[in-house]
Order: structure tokens, then sequence, then C-alpha cells
DNA sequence: CTCCAGTACTTTATCTGTTACAGTACTGAA
DNA sequence: TTCAGTACTGTAACAGATAAAGTACTGGAG
């Protein structure tokens, strides 16, 4: 008889991708404007090249990132002054922004610790 | 002058703590019910111990939890013949649930990788 | 020349998990 | 008798994620 795997019997992923990935995002986006400063379409890029097509963080989830990392002084925006094609908006990582970054990869690891704790995994690093 | 430190300045971790766990309390629950039968209130002082007061999952948030995996067929459950004392309901993690779980715990360390490479995170085991 | 895919950004409505808060009910210790 | 702890339930509200749709430009395929 035809052989069935877990997954398909019982997606998990499905809706998961969505909320495992969630809380971090603004920490992600953060990560990615410590490097330099890049506009909203290139740090979607940059982040869905890492996700590698699966988990992949929605436009719409981003650039709601964007505004709400700006309201809080983490960020700071500007226009480009492309003379053609679309207009992009550059965003900046500011001082407070690194700082509550620090923060957010502390936590980040503290958080790692404990659910894998939780869940018994071992060390996964060859 | 006074020192500051950047988490007095710029607080992480406040409004963060329940979102990090966020979307992983169903996967928790699972975890602590493939050790064994337990009932509502001892999972959660389980959990709570493990993740040792910081970062705790509320006791509301663990009954939502029970009743969407009660709901979707992941655990089972009955109400335990105490003759004194509150009333406990157990839950019992059944086959489903089990498959779901190990596929939790293999996103959730593809979570884990995705997230650790684009916060450029180190492995932190000693 | 037209159509489409890709770039680039925006807005709105909706869904879901989390939580504050409140309530019920029992027990044992101070 | 009061309080802390055990044990479960329900409701309202919040915030982040996302589907869906829209605007506007560019370059290549047919």
């Amino acid at each position: 008889m035809p052989e069935k795997s877990d997954s398909d019997t019982f997606p998990a992923s499905d809706a998961f991708a969505a909320d495992l990935l969630r809380g971090h995002t603004d920490t992600i986006v953060m990560a990615v404007l410590s490097q330099g400063e890049s506009y909203g379409f290139e740090i979607f890029k940059t982040i869905r090249m890492a996700t590698g097509g699966d988990h992949e963080i929605k436009e719409a989830t981003l650039y709601a990132a964007y505004r709400r990392l700006e309201r809080d002084g983490l960020v700071e925006s500007y226009w480009g002054d492309e003379t053609q094609g679309g207009r992009r908006k550059y965003y900046r990582i500011t001082d407070a922004g690194r700082a509550v970054f620090r923060g957010n990869v502390a936590a980040w690891i503290t958080t790692r610790r404990i659910i894998d704790a939780l869940l018994d995994v071992k060390d996964t690093t060859p």
C-alpha cells in the first residue's frame, strides 16, 4: 500500500510558518540594517533569500514592521532620489535601535535555550 | 554621574516575552505530555518551573492551548475522580498529537537555524 | 504595441494567539 | 477568619501577521 508520511496526514507547518517567526520580525529587520542602510524591498529580498522561500516573511508584514520601528525611533527613513524606476524609501538603524537590537538578540538566546530545554532538543551543531 | 544600562533606557523585553514563545505553546504542551499524562495546572507548573519565572506562559494561555489541542484531536482529556480538592482534568497526547509534535520539533530546529543565521548568532553551547 | 513579470510601496480587513481580569470552588495554614 | 495556593473557566481587548487589492514605473517577450 502507498506510504503516507506524517506531514501528509498531519500537516504541522501550514499555519505555523507564520507564528514561528512572529515577534522576531522587528529584530530581523534591525539585524539586516545593522549591516548597513537598505530600502524596503531590498530588505524583503534579503530576508526572503535567507529564509529560502520557506518560512518567508510576507511583504505586508515587513512594511508594517518598518512603520512600527520608525514610530518607536529604532530606525530612520528617507526617500532616495531615484530619477527613474520606483521610488525607494531607505532605512537606517538608530542608536536606540542598536541598543534594542542587542537586547533582543540576548532575549532570543534565552528563549532559544528555554524552548530547547522544553522540547528536549539536543545541540544540532555539527 | 549615574550609570544607565541599555535595558533601563530601552526596555526590550517588556512586551516581548509574550511574543517570543508565541506559536510554540501548543508544541511545548505536547512536549510535556509526551513525558506522560498530566492535568492542566500541573502542566502549567511544569512549564513555569522550566521557564524560571521569566518568560512564563500565563495560565489563560495554556488553558486556551488545551482547548485548541483537544479540538484538533492532538490530545484527549478526562476528568480525574478526585474525592477532595479541586477536580482535575487530565490530558493525554494522541497518536496524531505525537506525529504533529515530531513535525513541530523539526520545524523549530529549522526556524532556530534561520533566526540564528539572520541574527548572526554563534553557537552558544560551551 | 500589448501584455506580463518584476520592482517598489501602501492600505484595509481579518484572523489568531496571548493576556488581563474576573469569577467559581475547594483546602490548609496562620 | 483571612489568605495563599490549587484548579478550572470565560470574556474582552490587543497586537502582529497576512490575504488581497491597489498605485506606479520598467523592460522584455510575443
